[in-house]
DNA sequence: TTTGATTACTTAACACTGTTAATTAGTTTT
DNA sequence: AAAACTAATTAACAGTGTTAAGTAATCAAA
């Protein structure tokens, strides 16, 4: 029958199809509507098979959240051909922004949920988080590169680095939990009309900060 | 009509005894570890008596979003003898970092979670997130007396407010999901021994960008 | 005073969730 | 052919938010 064919037909990327599931699922329903027993649905096969390729869900979301940071890396590959450093932390930021409000779902997953960090402590205490960790020293490559262009004079690359993350990350997260819509509705009074205009304003102002730093 | 009065009197002291001891177990256990059931063997009444005087655990969960609401506004409300504008935009975001650190529950109840702005938007939808923009127009008008004491000149003041809360909301919530962590582990090599530490020091570079505005 | 309506609360149940133990069917190895 | 190993299953546990139906007690009107 048809079901045997199908047994047969991926049993060794089993894992890969489990994932391949949930991505669907996790992208139209979201992480917390996506359960154990949808994915399986999905696959066709019996709840409890995903345990024998994945420890438990937080698993699941671990390998979710990398294939997030794929998506990223891939939009960040782009601009390594921006010579200027300074050029190229601005892109950064604006790269990060369209991420977050082109795939909220897999930024949540990344930067706003607390179960794939918890997960990493709990399994892989050494390991120390690799995919924030080289997207990070990315950035702090450009944060040096602007350095020796004579930006940010007297100041901590790391720190440097990390607020510029927090201004983007903030504006994100904000974004996502419609934390920022609320207020921004408030603003409109001031001509601005669209949500991602005034997303944009903000990164904006903070470029005009650091504008002022050389 | 004295019965009636007291009948009243004893729904809403009902009431807040269920927040009470939702509030109690929220702390202690987190939002998701607190149930419904658990909130009624507390005040020790069935389950579903939970549901006479809350429409659902959203509606418990945007009760002690306001309750945080407080607590951060009760911590603001010292700054206001703060005099200088500057100063006490300062003084503003190391007061919100502290808070997210001493309360990083309730934190995230506030500004991390989903949850109750959806609520939020669901249930009261003209009413606008009527805490945050309490605390947000305080942060405006302290923006505002810098402006007219000469800083962030040519620059919008929302934007800026926006920008202020963004990078405080990045550094706090990379902290409590902890991203933050996993990365600033990783930079102690110069010399960052505690995260705290770091938190403090990638604010302070922030504020170096303001100091620099005048 | 008795009847009927209202109030405050409970019990039972539904439809889920993640997860584990025990079990079956199928394939290899001995 | 028997034993061992493997992959997937069924059944079950312990929990979740939530709703419908039922039960006592209290109130207002006859």
């Amino acid at each position: 029958m048809g079901i045997k064919e199908r047994k047969e037909r991926h049993r060794e990327d089993l894992k890969a199809r489990i994932l391949e599931a949930a991505k669907k699922l996790f992208v139209t329903d979201g992480y917390e509507a996506t359960s154990i027993r949808k994915i399986a649905a999905e696959i066709e096969f019996s709840p409890t098979t995903i345990y024998l390729y994945y420890k438990d869900k937080t698993d699941i979301a671990y390998a979710l959240h990398q294939e997030g940071f794929g998506l990223l890396r891939e939009r960040f590959s782009a601009l390594v051909y921006v010579d200027d450093p300074f050029e190229r932390l601005k892109a950064m930021g604006k790269g990060y922004i369209q991420f977050a409000v082109d795939h909220p779902d897999f930024y949540e997953l990344m930067f706003i949920m607390k179960e794939p960090m918890q997960y990493l402590q709990a399994h892989h205490p050494e390991e120390e988080w690799p995919e924030g960790e080289r997207v990070f020293n990315g950035l702090m490559q450009t944060v040096e590169g602007c350095r020796a262009k004579g930006y940010f004079a007297g100041m901590n690359t790391e720190e440097m680095a990390m607020l510029s993350w927090s201004v983007v990350h903030g504006l994100c997260s904000l974004h996502i939990t419609s934390h920022f819509k609320h207020i921004a509705e408030k603003c409109s009074e001031v001509a601005i009309v669209k949500q991602d205009t005034f997303l944009e304003g903000v990164f904006q102002a903070y470029l005009q900060l650091l504008e002022r730093m050389k």
